[in-house]
DNA sequence: TTTCGGCAATTACTCGGACTTAAACTTTGC
DNA sequence: GCAAAGTTTAAGTCCGAGTAATTGCCGAAA
């Protein structure tokens, strides 16, 4: 019968030694609405895409790391489950907790994109994702143009009237450009493929929204957003793809432009 | 809104063994290396993809399912959070546990995947997958074509040879066929691209796996497949494009036919 | 009557401690 | 030298108490 002979550390509450007159200070800081277990790992999960921690590092054990963030076991331990959920991480007993090699990771997740594009984003993955994002498109506004329906095309001629009136420099105007794509990837009626396009257009649009916000844009994206509707209201695939296709190199241009500086 | 607090689910998965005079029985059982909380969001995941639980349906409280698992609550939690983290439901305090929209799910994570195949999936969505790979695959043997190194071509020249050997009636076949896709992707250089068709292809391949297994091919694919990689060799990118197109076009064509039985 | 703001109740969230299980390491036996 | 058995360690599981936050009710003001 061990309770706890060899381990009666400090039990009790953190001395808050160092801390002064204000309470206890929490090592992890959340935002409203945010859960401490949805903190923790959105720290650990922008470590791990920093690359903080390596493919093949262990994590200090549970009690280590629970202390050092000043937070209970349990919450920890939710945190690292996301993280497994995710592909990031795997958890044995008696091995530790270990990052997993990237090729297991989910880095189409939404979050883990996120993550991916909380620091510096690697240049290579960035390419990488317009590439998928210029086959995917193309090919979706393709399918738009067999399947859309009245509504469709109604939600889709709204966004383009907002999108005209504000312009892309204000955020009702990227929002209602937001919608427009949107609204194509729903004329799919894919869903497969809606949820892959939504992660990657979110996680392309960071890269343009971190640098600065307000600048001429290599051209007036408007005409060719048009040309996109009025292929996919004839129902000419091959017409939407190609007309698709001008819209994401252009966007790939911008971005281009804005990660020189 | 049903609240599932009066339905003990009817425990699935195969019990391997007569329980009787053991004692305890566990109301959620798992399989050796399988932790208690990934069985419990194995078992809540393939109940919410096969319909189960309704988007908008609110999960009963956590000491109540907790309590008809009988798990603890730390376990059932954690279950709840890997959920949380593939977007299926979202918990909030006061209003409880409730499964998202569809749109919110991660379609294209791998365990959600496997959850929808898990039952009887889907026939829209299947469909959508396959026209997911018919856009994405042609276009990686594109980019394979133009990116490939030498050794990328040595491992798709083995897994030929391997697949020509055994054939795919075999699960030796079968895995070199896989090999050969994964070094298709891998000679694309895009990492984003291999995580998704590499989804993609193990969902799919659930499709036939579950329905019989040794069977007439509709026709022989080795020529088709060699197609491809002599356009790879070559360094074709549109000649690839479309042998690949024809070999999904083939193996929708296989899948058709195993569910139609 | 409608709307706003405060109140209470419910629910998830967090905590910390004890105990169990499983796998990596070590030792022992052959 | 190898294999089986034991040891150790860290994750896994459980429990129960206490905290925090949102919702939805209810009453007061417009």
């Amino acid at each position: 019968m061990k309770t706890f002979a060899d381990a009666p550390p400090p039990l009790m509450d953190a001395p808050t030694a160092a801390e002064d007159t204000t309470a206890a200070t929490p090592r992890v800081r959340r935002g409203t609405g945010r859960r401490l277990h949805g903190a923790i790992a959105h720290k650990l999960g922008t470590a791990i895409l920093a690359g903080e921690y390596l493919p093949g590092d262990i994590l200090s054990g549970e009690v280590a790391f629970s202390e050092a963030l000043d937070v209970s076991r349990s919450a920890y331990r939710e945190a690292v489950q996301v993280l497994t959920a995710k592909g990031l991480v795997e958890s044995r007993p008696k091995a530790g907790t270990r990052v997993l090699p990237r090729s297991r990771w989910n880095l189409l997740d939404p979050d883990v994109l996120a993550w991916a594009f909380a620091g510096e984003p690697d240049i290579a993955f960035v390419r990488g994702l317009f590439e998928l994002r210029a086959i995917v498109e193309p090919a979706a506004a393709a399918l738009a143009a067999e399947r859309r329906e009245r509504t469709d095309l109604k939600i889709m001629k709204d966004a383009l009237a907002a999108m005209r009136r504000h312009t892309l420099a204000t955020e009702a105007g990227r929002a209602a450009d937001r919608e427009f794509h949107d609204a194509v990837l729903t004329a799919t009626r894919n869903d497969a493929l809606i949820v892959l396009s939504a992660s990657i257009g979110a996680a392309v649009s960071w890269t343009t929204q971190f640098k600065q916000r307000a600048r001429a844009l290599p051209r007036n994206p408007i005409p060719d957003h048009v040309l996109v509707y009025d292929a996919i209201a004839a129902g000419d695939a091959t017409a939407a793809s190609n007309a698709m296709r001008t819209l994401v190199d252009l966007a790939l241009e911008d971005t281009k432009l804005a990660m020189r500086r």
